[in-house]
DNA sequence: CTGACTGCAAAATGTTTGCAGATTC
DNA sequence: GAATCTGCAAACATTTTGCAGTCAG
C-alpha cells in the first residue's frame, strides 16, 4: 500500500495538486475499490471504512481530479453521473445494461474517424464525445435474472 | 392555427393521453416555438405567452410525451436535460456548441451499423444510444463570440 | 360518476457555496 | 505567511410528491 499511496501522492503533484491526506484518500480509494463509481458510493464507501471527508471536499476533489485527468466523469441517461479512474486507460465507450445496470467498455476506432469526418463536413471542432449504447447484456439476455447492479 | 391545434388534439388521442387544455398548450407550444428546448425555457414561454400552467404540470406531461413518444428527451454531459418535439422526424445524433450552447444534428448511417456490429460481438442487444459531440460551432470558431445561447 | 389531471406548496435529490479555521508549500 | 484546503451548514437548481379540488370521458 505504501508503494501505491506514493504514486498517488506523485500523481497528484504532477498535476499541480495540493497533496493533502484527503485527496490521497479518495483518489486511492476511487482506483482501488472501483471500476466506475457514482459519487455517493465513493461517500458510502470512504465512511464505511472509516475515512472521514465531507461531503463537499468529496465533491470538489472530484472535480478537480477530472479536471486534472485522473479520473473520467460520464453522465447516464438519467441524470445520474458517474466516474472512473483514468490510469492511463484508454479512451472508450459504454454499454449500459438497463436490466442489472452493468457497464461494459468498448473501443471503435473506426467511430471516431467516422465522428471526426462528420464534424469537418460541419466545420465543427470536437472536444469530446460521449457514446453510449443503452440496452440488455448477455447474462440478463440468458437468464433474464434481474441482478442487483454493482456498479463496480 | 385550428387546423394545428386539432392535429395535437388527435395525437394526443392517439396515444391515450386525455386531453386537457394544458396538454394542448404545452404540446403545441413545444412543437411549434422550439426545436430544441429546456424544460425551464419552456415554462417561461408559457408564462411570457399568457398560458397558465404550473411548473408540476408542465414536467408531468413532459413525461407522458416522453413516455408516448411525441417528444424526446436527451441530457447534455452537465446534467442539463433538452426536449424535441418527434414529429416523425428521423433519429439523429446531437454536436452541442460548448461556446454557444447551439445543438446541431447529424445521422451517420455508418455509425449506427458499427454501433450494432459491436453489440454483437458482446452478446449485447442495444436498445437506444446516445451520441454527442462537444466541441465549437463553426460561428464560434470563426467570431470567436460567445453569444448567447438560443437553444431553439 | 370515477379515475385522471391540475395547482400549490412542501419535499427530495444531487451538487455547490460562503465562511472561518486548518494546512500545504 | 500566502494561497489553498477543509468541514459545516445553508443554498441551489431541478424535478417530484401529497393533497384537495376540478375536469374529461
Amino acid at each position: 500500500m505504501g508503494r501505491l499511496e506514493e504514486s498517488y501522492e506523485e500523481r497528484l503533484k504532477e498535476r499541480g495538486l495540493r497533496v493533502t491526506r484527503e485527496r490521497r484518500m479518495i483518489l486511492s480509494h476511487a482506483c482501488e475499490h472501483f471500476g466506475h463509481f457514482y459519487a455517493h458510493e465513493l461517500l458510502e464507501s470512504l465512511d464505511r471504512h472509516g475515512f472521514r471527508v465531507s461531503r463537499a471536499t468529496v465533491y470538489r476533489t472530484l472535480a478537480h481530479l477530472v479536471e486534472k485527468g485522473l479520473l473520467r466523469r460520464h453522465e447516464l441517461g438519467d441524470r445520474k453521473t458517474f466516474y472512473e479512474p483514468v490510469l492511463g486507460r484508454e479512451h472508450h465507450e459504454h454499454m449500459v445494461c438497463v436490466c442489472c445496470g452493468k457497464i461494459l467498455e468498448f473501443i471503435q476506432d473506426e467511430i471516431e474517424r467516422l465522428q471526426d469526418q462528420v464534424c469537418r463536413q460541419h466545420g465543427f471542432r470536437p472536444l469530446s464525445h460521449t457514446l453510449q449504447i443503452q440496452g440488455i447484456c448477455r447474462t440478463c439476455r440468458r437468464g433474464g435474472r434481474g441482478e442487483i447492479a454493482s456498479h463496480g
